[in-house]
DNA sequence: TTGTAAGCGTTATCAT
DNA sequence: ATGATAACGCTTACAA
């Protein structure tokens, strides 16, 4: 078996208490015995068993993880970051890929709670779950209203809606087209569409927005089917708009020249892959770093100062799927 | 604070025990105490606390999953089927983005020591790590070789490297350059190399491959530059590949044209961006599937039959990038 | 059918 | 400077 606390201290000849003093650090310990100690510890191979610390401390040192899915690579890269951050924080991550469904969203949400999690990062593509208001858990949101009382963080998504609709304007497009997410999710990427209606009216421009529910759905043949003289299309991701833009192709369209397009996020994996795509860039690093820094916050019971919104500044990167 | 089992059985007025009974369904209890133990929970909001339970039942459900980032889509992909599985087999998972540092796996593995995990699955680009050795737990590897012992699930990444070769040479091609990782890992992904070493050699074809440290290495260019005369590229990765092509046309050399390319992997994000791509799928979700597997049958301690390699096959995709 | 009590491995209080 | 003991919330013999 496991060698445990007991085992420790036999070996060393001491306490219990002594041995747990020497692991934590707390009270005086002669230099003797605390070599004794990490001896037998070294000798034996222990390891803390963190469930009964858990269990005393009533601190786990987990973060629960509720997003759609991890491969996606806007939420594989925002992960990636709020994992790194949390682990150089002292928290471990448990992961939940929630795939956009209530259900699955639920019983995580229970899940978590049972295992003593010391709060939850959630950003789901979920309407509001009343669960979220009942808890008393710390949760951070981000780039989604969970409830009234819940902090959220997104980047300046009505920002990126107006650059990325200024700049198909800028380039000479009339007839400029939204592809959006489905609009029923209370999220601030809602704000992308409103931006891009705004902008368009402001130039006098009727605005058109289509909805999709994936991003290779059907609705983007349609789009191009009722709109033949369309002359930009503002995808709300990058996704939707690559797939923009193979429909483009297979209908001899060539992109810029016939059809400007511009996505959103600017991850590596896009940036990599595809850098002729112009988007909008989030600052994905920084979402995390505030998300947990508002999560911290909520866990060390310092709830006053909390801002409610935290919107972080976005960049518009102009490439070739854009040039005139 | 929150409600206790002892909590529970004063609202039901019965002991605990007997919350614990109708919890797990042990034992006989009436309909009529089920019921009032039912309407307490349910009164004030109970839920058990599971790191209590596993503290006593000696066991976690918890599986922890150590893979260099989830940034990148390949094993964003293979994590979400990994969480998906487990999840639907009633375990965690605790994520560890290890970035292929050797020290932050150690770090990471001695962590999920500490917090009792039931099993391990790792895959970061790693050199072997001895500490998988002196390990007692349930450990599975994919695409690594962690230990002598430990079973290894891997992709048939001979049979992909013959497939992505030979489709080359069929093309018409001669001079076929291959581009891979870093060789001093342990990885059974060394195999694509010794089948296009192997298969250019059975064709009469002197074989050349470059290494990478970075899927945006300056190598590429180095290639480029002292082999103006290739004629294909068989890239590792499909992240390396996007990159050749990049470097492709930055020379004005037209794919597939001039130059034909196939990757590796065949992740749902690669060929949603760029289905243009060639390459070679691997089964991300039997891999899971397959590695999960193994990892139940060690924490079950049915540790007979268990095969210290499983191989799933690939499948070849060719699509324009390898076009005659 | 239900209850009492001990124990999972740790930490903290209070002695010594 | 070190040790005995109770407690964290749960499960499980063993009793009743």
């Amino acid at each position: 078996m496991k060698p445990k606390i007991a085992d420790v201290a036999n070996v060393a000849g001491v306490s219990p208490t002594t041995v747990s003093r020497v692991l934590n650090d707390r009270g005086y310990i002669s230099e003797e015995t605390r070599k004794k100690v990490h001896d037998a510890m070294k000798e034996l191979k222990y390891y803390p068993n963190e469930v009964a610390r858990s269990l005393y401390i009533n601190k786990t040192f987990l973060i629960g993880l509720i997003f759609p899915t991890t491969s996606n690579p806007f939420y594989g890269q925002l992960i990636f970051h709020l994992e790194n951050i949390a682990s150089s924080l002292g928290y471990k991550v448990l992961l939940c890929n929630s795939e956009g469904r209530e259900d699955k969203e639920k019983e995580y949400l229970e899940m978590l709670q049972r295992n003593q999690v010391d709060g939850i990062i959630a950003g789901a593509h979920n309407k509001e779950i009343e669960e979220y208001e009942s808890t008393n858990l710390p949760v951070v949101g981000i780039d989604r209203n969970l409830s009234s009382k819940i902090p959220v963080v997104s980047s300046d998504n009505y920002h990126g809606g107006q650059l990325a609709t200024e700049l198909l304007i800028r380039q000479g497009c009339q007839k400029v087209i939204h592809i959006n997410g489905p609009s029923d999710l209370d999220t601030p990427a809602n704000l992308r569409r409103k931006a891009y209606e705004d902008v368009m009216r402001a130039h006098d421009l009727k605005p058109l927005t289509y909805e999709v529910e994936e991003t290779d759905s059907p609705v983007i043949g349609q789009l191009f089917d009722e709109n033949p003289q369309v002359e930009a299309i503002f995808a709300s991701d990058d996704l939707i708009a690559s797939n923009v833009i193979q429909e483009a192709k297979r209908r001899n369209l060539s992109v810029p020249d016939n059809v400007k397009v511009i996505g959103y996020d600017g991850t590596q994996t896009i940036r990599s892959i595809f850098p002729e795509l112009s988007t909008v860039e989030q600052p994905i690093e920084n979402i995390a770093q505030k998300a947990l820094e508002l999560l911290m916050k909520q866990i060390d019971g310092d709830d006053e100062s909390l801002p409610l919104e935290t919107i972080l500044p976005v960049r518009l990167i102009e490439s070739e799927t854009t040039r005139v």
